[in-house]
DNA sequence: TTATACGTACTT
DNA sequence: AAGTACGTATAA
């Protein structure tokens, strides 16, 4: 008797994010054009053509999908002129996104404490979401919110399937991405890692910039210029860098490095 | 529609 | 703990 055929067999919860995975389907590397060399993602050589080349981003406005590949109907929230460093911003800049009252403003300087990093900061955000989300809670629905892939760990850069592991090997019924390409942070237990929040089902559409994402990846290094915007209605949060004014929007708090890849934030 | 892959439950 | 199986969300 295995399992039975039908009733909760399998979980339903799960579903994954198909997540094109990208690898054997799509050769395509995609070869962004590096036009700033400030970034300093970690040195990774693709040199047998299984693993993914690191990020670069480009100064274009263009919007890219989870896996690179460009999309054309996403909008970015901080494109509006931002893209480009243009930095128009002002009072209407919130209005822009579209934020509902009860927003919480959380601004960082540098005297930030003894945060030196991004990831800190994420769960800062987390934790003041949490308190936001518990003092207000519109619902008490806690729909659990599937995981996507990182995108930036090692196993996240192979491309190809091993082909000899349990779940390549059970591909057929298994339905589980090749072992020696599971997501580290997938690994981890949801709500795990250290202060991840279950904010989720947050309806805001949400896209970023690639251009934007690249400036995101520079701003993260320096906490003294972002500024961190908390919705109550749950799961937005919304990162603006207060140089140029540039938004990260993102649907799911999550502190997990991944969060400053731009694959991250599909 | 098909292909990929997350979450979960059952099995070993 | 690892393997197996299923339902199903998501993207192409
Ligand atoms: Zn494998
Ligand atoms: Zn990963």
């Amino acid at each position: 008797m295995h399992q039975s055929s039908s009733s909760g067999s399998g979980g339903g919860g799960g579903g994954g994010s198909s997540d094109g995975g990208g690898a054997e389907k799509h050769g395509h590397t995609a070869s962004l054009p590096v036009s700033q060399g400030t970034a300093h993602h970690h040195a990774m050589a693709s040199s047998n053509g299984n693993f993914l080349p690191g990020y670069s981003g480009g100064t274009d406005c263009g919007v890219m999908n989870k896996q690179g590949h460009t999309h054309a109907d996403m909008i970015g929230l901080s494109e509006g002129g931002s893209c480009n460093g243009g930095g128009v911003m002002g009072g209407s800049f919130l209005g822009g996104l579209g934020l509902p009252p009860g927003v919480i403003v959380m601004a960082m300087g540098s005297a930030g404490g003894g945060i030196s990093d991004a990831s800190s900061a994420f769960q800062m955000t987390a934790a003041a979401v949490s308190l936001s989300s518990s003092s207000s809670s519109s619902s008490g629905t806690v729909a659990k919110r599937k995981r996507k892939r990182c995108g930036v760990c090692g196993p996240c850069r192979r491309l190809i399937n091993c082909g000899v592991c349990s779940s390549c090997r059970n591909r057929k019924t298994g339905h589980q991405i090749c072992k020696f390409r599971k997501c580290e942070e997938l690994k981890k237990k949801p709500g795990g890692g250290g202060g991840v929040l279950e904010v989720s089902s947050c309806t805001h559409t949400h896209a970023y910039t690639r251009a934007h994402a690249q400036h995101w990846l520079d701003v993260s290094k320096c906490m003294s210029h972002l500024l961190f915007l908390l919705c109550v209605c749950a799961s937005l949060s919304v990162c603006m860098c207060l140089l140029c004014m540039c938004a990260c929007v993102s649907r799911c708090v999550c502190v997990c490095p991944g969060s400053l890849n731009p694959d991250h934030w599909q």
